[in-house]
DNA sequence: GCCAACGTTGGC
DNA sequence: GCCAACGTTGGC
């Protein structure tokens, strides 16, 4: 059992999006680390921060879970999609994705009040520079986002 | 829109 | 295998 955090934009898909799509497929990820994270990582029943990323109020919006392991991202053979990689085939798939179901919205623990919190300062995700849209959670990470999700 | 910090590509 | 040039991410 790991803990993940993955980023996505609201304006594509948003907490509301996925609590409205039993089985969302994690399309779209097109770096070799997160996409390794999800292949070699996930498990199901992984638990998910779901982070809205590129907006006016960054931060954690949600929780989620796993529900599939890896299994090849369909929009990397389709030459219409903004996904698509030429240099990806159907015998040699390039990029892979999970499902992943929303369990619940949070209210917004924002970038901002995770950088105050000290028990969070090793966080992947807030370390200087960090781009991934896939990061790990440590337990006990985990355990400290769950408890400030409940305050207030 | 800016730009720091990456990651990827491709010539050599 | 190096590394310059280029592309992308994502907070601000």
């Amino acid at each position: 059992m790991s803990y993940w955090l993955m980023k996505s934009e609201p304006d594509e898909i948003s907490i509301d999006d996925a609590l409205a799509t039993p089985n969302l497929p994690w399309f779209g990820v097109r770096n070799y680390q997160a996409r390794n994270f999800m292949r070699d990582g996930m498990q199901v029943g992984d638990g998910v921060l779901f982070y809205h990323s590129s907006c006016p109020e960054p931060g954690i919006a949600g929780v989620a879970e796993v529900v599939s392991t890896a299994y090849p991202d369909d929009t990397q053979f389709d030459p219409k999609s903004k996904y698509y990689d030429p240099k990806a085939t159907q015998e040699n798939p390039r990029w892979m994705m999970v499902d992943v179901r929303a369990l619940r919205k949070t209210r917004l623990l924002s970038l901002q009040e995770l950088r105050t919190v000290d028990a969070l300062a090793d966080m992947v995700v807030l370390k200087k520079g960090s781009r991934l849209s896939i990061t790990p959670v440590t337990a006990a990470e985990w355990k400290t986002v769950m408890k400030l999700l409940d305050k207030k």
